[in-house]
DNA sequence: TTGTAAGCGTTATCAG
DNA sequence: CTGATAACGCTTACAA
């Protein structure tokens, strides 16, 4: 069903019915008849032709690198919000670990003609970005630093920091860090580093931090505690990078130690705001981030971005609030 | 930048660089040409204009109803995969619960021509889908039964059913089992009927068990324990429609009985894989699905569906396992 | 207010 | 093997 069709069907000329859908100049009486003729058949106009029409889409394309999975729906659905809200769409594409698949996403996005690209990415950026540079497509970054690019992000290195720094840890004290991974700016090196340095601005001696680097996942914060304790060491306290990992060290601390605290069971702390670690294990200490502020603050920025009116490059750092002390 | 420039820039016809693109009869030079002009100018077709002149996108629309985070990301990573090994795209759009979203998804999937849709949803199936039949689109639904549509759920009763009777009642047994809520068909009242069921078979009287509904929630989970527990009854067993809920009810019973099992201190039990529920809580009665399988059973028959290798409508239903008892 | 017609970037047909 | 050309469905001057 096409919009000639519609318009014959109706009585009138195809500028007509595009003109009863974008709303233009039309005398009540055709605006009946086309509306009678569209409902009568169901008609649908295509998106593609209008698109190519229009040189542009009015939707912006939301890449997510697969990681954590609770973060990510907090940032979409306040990306998604406010891009509604200003008249945008929103076109997601999950990406996994598999070989190109992020530069696939984005290509794909740039073929369908986005108007804007949103990147959440715990990952390094990729270096695919020169293709929206070329194709004059805007770009906000998510959850990382980029040089001298729009992103949005939250402050890992202070939030670790503020969460060691809260801990109570003295010159005594004897500390593990389980440590999400080099490949992970955000939650791995960002968080790692901060976290030492509270930890020394809080007088913990070096030599009694031992840093253990694994995946994110519950099971990997499981087999890296389970170990570190294996070994024979107490720990007044093992911090993990992730609220999975923390769940695991939480699962390896109860085998070991049992389930009442006491004596020298550590104490285990997170990052995130999963409810459920929060609902079976708190108050566990831990750093909540507002994501779908996150989501809202990026999708913003695109829009101010997609409206020109916007000079210079903006790199915004988003806060963070240390619970269960 | 566009097909016709390139061409231009390679010396070429603008049908030799959509052969180029698409495989079709070239000589070696021109092909050589081709790719440099490519190259040099950073051309990207543009998907518009194909799918215009094809009349498809070779790409499924996914639309997935907000509910259970972890849930969804398992289906729809399933989706994926089978989906592009079977050179397809997809499409994704989460929608919430504003008023009209669903049918404001759809409705674009079907303006940008995609050739399929899948429905991933746990409140009962949008009317609209009229809209696709129309419009020849076909329908895959997941996570629901809908009558004479293809769809791929989860056996739900049959889970909730063996649970129950797995979790050793006896006449004097008494449950409470937190519903999820009527609206939500699939972790809503066929997990409840289910479970009431098995407890019957198991014997225990009617009168023995208290049937709250409520959210889905941690903490829907959480207020309506409290609420069951502060009136003063001692139950065997609290059972929840999902991890989450069980997650909330862990934390209200150790609030009343503190955290050692013993004497009349209930067990709770969930639904779903939720995998830090599990570390933290476990070994705790739960129903594992596999959401993987899933999302590549429904994406299977979609291809199918869209390859035309098939006659009749298929409701597929999938097998669970009872673990942690 | 309304209709005509050109053009958006592809691909497929068809003649060379 | 190659190139000209029509057509896909829509919007928008421009002319009426």
């Amino acid at each position: 069903m096409t919009n000639k069709e519609v318009a014959e069907l109706a009585g009138v000329s195809s500028a007509a019915v595009s003109r009863f859908l974008n709303g233009g100049y039309l005398s009540e009486e055709k605006r009946e008849r086309i509306a009678a003729a569209i409902e009568q058949t169901g008609y649908v106009p295509s998106a593609n032709a209008r698109i190519l029409r229009m040189k542009k889409s009015d939707t912006v394309g939301i890449v997510l690198t697969k990681s954590d999975e609770s973060t990510l729906s907090g940032v979409t659905a306040g990306l998604e919000k406010y891009l509604f809200a200003a008249g945008y769409g929103a076109s997601l594409a999950y990406v996994g670990d598999e070989d190109g698949a992020d530069f696939n996403a984005m290509r794909s996005m740039l073929e369908r003609q986005i108007d804007g690209i949103v990147l959440i990415s715990s990952a390094p950026v990729p270096g695919n970005l020169e293709l929206f540079e070329r194709a004059r497509v805007p770009i906000v970054i998510v959850g990382q630093h980029a040089r001298n690019r729009n992103c949005v992000r939250f402050d890992n290195f202070g939030a670790a920091y503020d969460l060691a720094s809260a801990l109570g840890c003295t010159m005594e004290s004897r500390v593990a860090y389980l440590d999400a991974g080099k490949r992970y700016r955000s939650f791995g090196s960002d968080r790692r580093r901060g976290f030492l340095a509270g930890l020394e601005r809080a007088g913990v001696p070096e030599g009694h931090v031992t840093v253990v680097t694994g995946g994110f996942s519950v099971d990997e914060g499981y087999y890296a505690t389970k170990k570190l304790l294996a070994a024979g060491n107490d720990y007044d306290i093992v911090s993990c990078a992730t609220d999975a990992m923390a769940a695991g060290a939480i699962k390896a601390v109860r085998e070991r130690y049992g389930t009442v605290r006491r004596g020298k069971r550590p104490r285990v702390t997170g990052f995130g705001n999963d409810p459920i670690l929060q609902a079976v294990a708190g108050p566990l200490p831990t750093v909540r981030f507002d994501y779908e502020e996150c989501g809202i603050k990026a999708a913003e920025m695109m829009v101010d971005l997609l409206r020109g009116d916007v000079k210079s490059v903006t790199s915004m750092v988003l806060g963070y609030k240390v619970v269960g002390i």
